[in-house]
DNA sequence: GATGATGATTCGCG
DNA sequence: CGCGAATCATCATC
């Protein structure tokens, strides 16, 4: 027993000796006097100054044998065991229960976003998400893909400088870790400092690393955010469609004057045609109907040239049909009555017509199309003999598609001359079967 | 900057 | 829901 508190007595010497070596600075001795008068403590200032001045070589020469003998005493493991659970079970345990948080949802939440945007994950791919949503809403023509590739690598720099921060703290985090555990398994020789707490240490470290990359991860995510809506805004602007884009649905528009209805199908195929959306065909139709038939004798000129256009292509499929049913079949088929029947696969005359561009027609397509190419050649034919720009004239795209109150033919009343692919009770089912 | 063209949006109707 | 009609916002041209 009187072993034992004279080691206890040396250890706090030598602990304090400790301190004084690491931080420097050493510690007052405890004094039992805290709550005295202005004396007492000029008192224990004096002692530390008069300590301080003291402290000689061969002092600590002293304090470093009076360590060294510590450390090999036969009862320091015990002893040192019975601190370390009396601190165990005094204020760490109270920080423990802090311990195993649940993953900050928050965090979640950011690297959920990053993932998303394709600042973080796999490297390919990534970060097309808003740019192919505005590229589906505008139609993603070719001079959007400028603005694409502006955002995209404006979202590769934002993801490098994200990933080498990232890779900053991580590595000062380890760095500043290891240097932590260190200097704990260094003090552990004359500290009572268990492998736990030195564990506990290292998570807390872990922590206020995290927190700054939580920061890190909030500011990349408004980077991204930010650099999302001024790509959207730009996207948001409206632009013309190519013209590439406008003669086809214009095409489309004047061949079928007498229905400019075209289906779903027909939609979706014009859509992909023009690098447009369906929407955006929708549109194109809703306005193109309206301000023809507000103002059809300005677009007489628009509909005599793509008449011709389709003149010229019906000409061609046409030759070819002839020259295919030659060979093929004595029997012109649907070469019923009225020769605007729709046939179950024929599309629209302009679909087809399409096609035949460039002389790469389909035979069978053609042949079962014939008739309408006939009748669309003959009118435009006769047409292009005469045309009077008279209003209401006896012109090819006359307002005679327009019934009385307005609105285009009905179904009912067969087309004098446009549109032979159109036949009665027809409901603009250009392609519909 | 004025003006017309054009794509998009909104609202009411059937 | 698709359409017509009115309207807005932007583009293109002069």
């Amino acid at each position: 027993m009187d072993e034992q508190s004279r080691m206890l007595q040396t250890l706090a010497g030598v602990n304090l000796a400790g301190h004084s070596v690491q931080g420097g600075m050493a510690l007052p001795p405890p004094h039992g006097h805290e709550g005295a008068d202005g004396d007492g403590r000029k008192q224990d200032i004096g002692d530390i100054l008069h300590q301080i001045m003291t402290i000689t070589d061969q002092s600590l020469d002293e304090a470093q044998a009076k360590k060294h003998a510590l450390n090999c005493h036969r009862m320091k493991p015990a002893l040192f065991s019975v601190l370390c659970e009396i601190k165990e079970k005094t204020g760490l345990s109270i920080r423990g229960a802090q311990e195993e948080d649940p993953p900050d949802p928050q965090l979640m939440r950011l690297d959920n976003m990053l993932l998303a945007e394709g600042v973080s994950g796999p490297e390919k791919g990534g970060g097309s998400a808003a740019a192919a949503a505005a590229a589906a809403a505008s139609g993603g023509s070719s001079d959007n893909s400028i603005e694409h590739s502006d955002y995209r690598a404006k979202l590769t720099q934002i993801r490098q400088i994200y990933h080498t921060e990232l890779e900053k703290y991580e590595q000062a985090c380890n760095e500043f870790t290891t240097h932590v555990m260190n200097l704990l398994r260094e003090q552990s020789r004359t500290r009572p400092i268990s492998p736990k707490e030195i564990e506990r240490m290292v998570g807390i470290i872990h922590r206020k690393f995290s927190s700054i990359q939580m920061q890190l991860k909030q500011s990349t995510c408004e980077a991204v955010m930010i650099l999302r809506s001024r790509f959207l805004d730009a996207m948001r602007k409206r632009r013309n469609f190519s013209k590439q884009a406008t003669e086809i649905l214009n095409e489309y528009f004047y061949s079928h004057l007498s229905n400019p209805y075209p289906s779903e199908e027909a939609k979706e195929e014009l859509a992909k045609k023009c690098s447009i959306t369906v929407s955006q065909v929708s549109n194109w139709f809703g306005n193109k109907r309206i301000r023809y038939k507000k103002n059809i004798g300005k677009f007489q000129e628009e509909a005599n040239l793509y008449a011709a256009k389709t003149a010229v292509t019906a000409a061609h499929a046409v030759a070819a049909a002839v020259q295919n049913n030659q060979t093929n079949s004595p029997t012109t088929p649907n070469s019923g009555s009225s020769g605007s029947f729709n046939l179950p696969n024929s599309g629209d005359m302009f679909m087809n017509m399409q096609s035949l561009n460039g002389d790469s027609y389909q035979g069978s397509q053609v042949g079962a199309n014939v008739q309408s190419q006939v009748d669309s050649l003959r009118h435009v034919i006769n047409q292009t003999g005469g045309y009077s720009d008279g209003l209401g004239g006896n012109s090819l795209y006359s307002p005679h598609n327009l019934n009385a109150n307005g609105g285009w033919q009905d179904a009912t009343t067969p087309s004098s001359v446009t549109s032979p692919t159109e036949g009665p009770g027809s409901v603009h089912s250009d392609t519909s079967n």
